[in-house]
DNA sequence: GTGGATGCAAAGAATTTGCAACCAA
DNA sequence: TTGGTTGCAAATTCTTTGCATCCAC
């Protein structure tokens, strides 16, 4: 992720988080920064890896993961077998993932069926609606290594 | 699910067990019974309560929806929260959902975003290619009931 | 009879909850 | 000081594995 960007979206975090009644704390920063340098959705026990200077527990990667994620700045990931991964986003963005089965290796894809889902959704009486999409597969490298 | 369709799907499910070396036993043809009546995905331990009959143990019904996954009948429906649901297909069809998240009640959405998918997949180089669309929300008659 | 299918127990992995100690504002 | 935050332990939920027994073909 480009510096400017990175730091552009860890100082709305911080105020999206104090605006919501958080506070800043040592751990959060770290895990706040850790999550910045991913160029992909990572597992909440790899963030946890990532942010080793602050020693966290994964019970507290695990909530604030769920407060970042509550602040619109963090969106779920799932792999095919329904675990999660976590990717800091800008708020309330979110994107769809070409995701490697072998090495999670990630891509966004450009590609939003936003309009489409939510008309249906709405036609149909639906609200609070949110929708999930990924694709899957195994990417060149992995397959070559096989 | 009209009658014939569902005899047909019954059908062709015992055809393919065979063909795939399996065998037909009381407990997969209940089993199979009761995933028929469903019109939604439905979780393991549903299903394993609607196949009263055969008394089978979770572990049972697990290792025979895999087994109908393989035979290319079977569709895993993945919620919110990582959990999965199955739901009986026609032989390597797939549909997409719009799922109440407090009922689970569901409607199969008319959209695939199939060859989109495919093509954005393939250009980066991936292959054994499958996508995951799910879209959720809260049912009128929840939203109603709150 | 032979190999696939099943049940029981147990293991596993991912995630959540309770509670006391801790620390930011 | 006060209430949000954290760590530790433990519980929960969903799903998978091992192995002896069983039954379809």
């Amino acid at each position: 992720m480009p510096e400017d960007t990175s730091s552009k979206l860890f100082v709305t975090a911080i105020d999206r988080l104090k605006a919501s009644g958080g506070r800043m704390t040592k751990k959060r920063e770290v895990l706040l920064g850790a999550l910045l340098t991913f160029d992909r959705p990572a597992s909440a026990e790899e963030i946890r890896e990532r942010a080793e200077l602050a020693q966290s527990d994964l019970v507290t990667v695990y909530r604030n993961l769920e407060t970042f994620e509550n602040i619109g700045m963090l969106q779920r990931v799932l792999l095919e077998n329904g675990t999660q991964l976590f990717e800091l986003t800008a708020p309330d963005e979110h994107y769809h993932h070409l995701i490697c089965r072998e090495c999670h290796k990630t891509e966004r894809l450009d590609l939003c069926v936003n309009n489409t889902v939510f008309n249906q959704a709405k036609k149909h009486g639906y609200t609070q609606i949110a929708h999930l999409m990924e694709v899957y597969g195994i990417c060149g490298d992995c397959e070559n290594s096989a």
